[in-house]
DNA sequence: AAAACGGTTGAACAACCATTCAACTAAAAG
DNA sequence: CTTTTAGTTGAATGGTTGTTCAACCGTTTT
């Protein structure tokens, strides 16, 4: 087990670039947060979810008839949204209410759809 | 093969509102590309390259020094980040030095790291 | 021409992940 | 109390994906 701080196959090329990226570069910490947030919205199920939230709550077995799915496995997707902090959930008798967690959510969720519209109709 | 239109184990709660989130359901298309794009922010090692070109050009060796990896693994992500339309690149003598190429992608890319720090402080 | 360098590419492998299935809990209806 | 319904959960499975390794291409250098 070889203690190199430095695994790179090749050398730098522009050194001043190279640092100023370096210093300027965030933690770890955020970048695994920043992916972990992406990998969630990176999934249609969990896209079409959050779109059908945003005209308000819903239970499982209604997300279930929207989107032509099991129960089961929109419960599983609900899960790791509610774990990651994008819906939250109200139990009313034997159902169970989702709906969006973060305003922050929807605003990132409609600027990117205006950005895939804006990105098809240029590459046409 | 049974052709089920409507795969779903339960019944409707809420008719109403599951057929208003029908209709105002964008297309399949939207949303598979929507979640292609969110994928591709969906790993950190491109999240890191994505933040190291916010500084300005880079070729891939440099890329490589920044954050520590083989010149393979980081040309494997930029060839994907390409297709996808985040990043273009431009060859000059042996280098090519890649860029983002959407100037939505940056901004996007810091609204969801402000939505971070701010859901972090949140949950201290 | 040969060697060195920057970069790409395909195959292989391990890790991860979405859906399915079956069993289960809790609440409501009979 | 029994049955039904809404929802959850764990294991299994098939598909996806990030990194590694080796071979390769194009450009520059010697």
């Amino acid at each position: 087990m070889p203690k190199n701080e430095y695994i790179c196959d090749c050398s730098v090329v522009h050194t001043e670039r190279v640092e100023r990226a370096k210093e300027q570069m965030p933690s770890d910490a955020v970048f695994s947060k920043l992916s972990d947030f992406y990998k969630i919205l990176g999934d249609s199920t969990r896209c079409k979810i959050i779109s059908a939230l945003q005209g308000g709550e819903m239970c499982v077995c209604d997300l279930a008839n929207v989107l032509s799915m099991t129960k089961s496995s929109v419960s599983h997707q609900l899960g790791k949204m509610r774990e990651s902090g994008v819906v939250k959930c109200r139990k009313e008798g034997k159902e169970v209410y989702y709906s969006l967690d973060d305003g922050h959510v929807a605003a990132i969720f409609t600027i990117t759809i205006d950005h895939i519209k804006h990105k098809s109709e240029v590459n046409l």
